[in-house]
DNA sequence: TTTTAACACGCAAACGTTTTCGTGACTTTC
DNA sequence: GAAAGTCACGAAAACGTTTGCGTGTTAAAA
């Protein structure tokens, strides 16, 4: 087992100094063609590489990248994160992660251990403790310590930092619209409580484009989900709240929901009460994911081109690493990723 | 903004030695208790916390683990994160990832990029094309320089280390066992080319199951697949494959996939052929992701404990870390998963 | 021959820690 | 009152780099 060759190790058989084997290897000119010939055969012979971590510690820069989120066994988060690797990989960067489970003291502690020295910036989408306590100390203070931050998906105006987004609203307000072209007259709105803005906004996006198109909300068509259950409790439930909704309301003809699962839980009922989709109900989800495209009839959703915003979100986040002189006005970007609607079958 | 502090500035601002201070942090009897108390609460209110990157230099640990996999949007790689990340965290290593993305070269800058002192230790999964180059030399230099590795999922006998994999053979088996227990007596295997070997023995478990009840396999049942090309051509390629499997072999009544993705293929065709799955065809598949769950029907699938394996390659490498006193007779350790066989609408 | 300049290299500090050892100032002991 | 011991702290090395600066040697210029 050869041990990793260090530049003392290199100095000492070649019976130079450090700086001597150092400056060699960059080609400096202050060493003679001869010596620098000589320490790189031998470094390449070692097969040397600089250390990681002393270059950290000397130069207080990482090289590598933070990100932290509620949940990684999920297809929107795990896009972010490739998005977000590919380009730290292309700028040179690491990327380390943290999960929050969604739970506000993990988002700390993870937060605590990386802002020590280990990274140069945060990505990350709060957890949905954090959102509904409201406690926000520990970005302000991570940030106080020159750390920058990234937030994306989950924000909130409070937090004065660059920020990556769907625009939410118009997306959903889109979908809706399409389901009135598509002759829906009563579309049923299935979503969560409005505690997490993306919620809200999607909510509002439907409000909208009824009015747009003179329909008069009806509260009972809304469906307000409390998704701080347990996973399984939760679907059992939704769908049944849903199988009365539709029972209570035979006139429904569309369904706009706030994410991929809701949909299909929608569709699933539907199909049960022996309603075909798209003829007798059309349906259209939120998220772009594997079920929205792998289910049957296929679901016709509103894309968030998660990866899409890990790429920017990491853009943003390395540029600001990078920009050494220190603006004092600091400046902070909000930038909006528009939302595609992707047809599929459950809409005509 | 307030940088972070250090121990020279604590030892400036106080009038005393940085060894003092650092001292005084740890409640060394060697400092008297006043200047322990005036250090600590001079500490506290600055909210001191030591440099890691600094640690890792001094103690040539890192407390950080790579973990290299082909993708990370796909449901059994982001459980083993999972995984992974919860015994980490838990034994006080954080977890930086990097993606291959099946190309061999990512693998390699990917591996090189964090051996330079980045990380303590690997947890992998070989990317395709590494497994069909058969170039392990990466993997023997990391490990030659006294980097512990622990793969898993996708393994090859030629690398000498600790590795966590899933008992594919006996959960085919007692998957295919199962339909024939429910009187399949034509069952079908669509899977995937040899190479990957846990498509190979997925095989050899089909097989086997249908040999241990005197079934004579027959080679027009088995349908392989490229799984090389681009994911939406083969996926079109697929069902037109399975179409015609089931059309030449109306006899089929049973089928075993090897992954999710071809079993809710072969229920879509089903469907659309107008077979009624389970009643006419019976339906299994591998690795107990989304879909299966949430298709309808549900689908009947073996369990791979995703996560758990994540936990378990965490737990093997941290310990290998941490073993200090070097055993010269490398003990090397294969863990096998059992699979579960998650019975749901697709069988009876 | 003396001065100057170029060359090739080494020294040392710095990044932020931890830890071993040394050392003054007191206190105790006989 | 001298020897021994205790106490409380500081100096310095080490981890592996990079880099500004000083310096001895040689060659060119005066």
């Amino acid at each position: 087992m050869r041990k990793k060759i260090t530049l003392k190790q290199i100095a000492r058989e070649l019976d130079v100094s450090i700086s001597t084997v150092s400056k060699a290897l960059k080609n400096s000119k202050e060493i003679s063609a001869d010596t620098i010939q000589k320490v790189q055969a031998f470094a390449k012979l070692y097969n040397y590489r600089p250390n990681n971590i002393a270059l950290s510690l000397k130069n207080r820069k990482t090289n590598t990248i933070g990100i932290i989120i509620p949940e990684i066994v999920h297809h929107f988060f795990s896009k972010v994160i490739r998005g977000v690797e590919l380009v730290a990989n292309q700028r040179g960067y690491n990327v380390i992660i943290g999960l929050s489970n969604e739970s506000f003291s993990k988002e700390v502690i993870n937060m605590e251990m990386l802002a020590n020295g280990s990274i140069d910036g945060f990505i990350l989408s709060m957890s949905k403790e954090t959102l509904l306590q409201q406690d926000y100390h520990h970005y302000n203070e991570t940030m106080n310590q020159g750390m920058p931050i990234v937030m994306f998906d989950r924000v909130v105006s409070e937090i004065k930092c660059d920020k990556v987004i769907v625009d939410d609203f118009n997306g959903a307000k889109n979908a809706v619209q399409k389901l009135i072209s598509n002759k829906c007259e009563h579309i049923a709105l299935i979503t969560t409580r409005d505690y997490v803005s993306v919620g809200r906004l999607r909510t509002q996006g439907y409000l909208e484009a009824l009015e747009d198109n003179n329909i008069t909300p009806q509260a009972e068509l809304i469906l307000k989900m409390d998704d701080t259950l347990d996973y399984e409790v939760h679907l059992e439930k939704l769908e049944g709240e849903i199988e009365q909704l539709f029972k209570a309301h035979k006139e429904i003809d569309g369904v706009f929901a706030v994410n991929e699962l809701y949909a299909l839980s929608a569709m699933k009922v539907a199909r049960r009460m022996g309603l075909n989709v798209p003829n007798d109900i059309q349906v259209i989800g939120f998220t772009d994911g594997v079920l929205s495209k792998h289910s049957t009839p296929s679901l016709t959703t509103v894309s968030q081109h998660a990866q899409l915003m890990g790429e920017r979100a990491a853009d943003l986040l390395i540029d600001k690493i990078e920009a050494e002189f220190e603006i004092e006005e600091e400046q902070f970007q909000t930038v909006v990723i528009n939302t595609e609607l992707v047809e599929r079958e459950s809409t005509k």
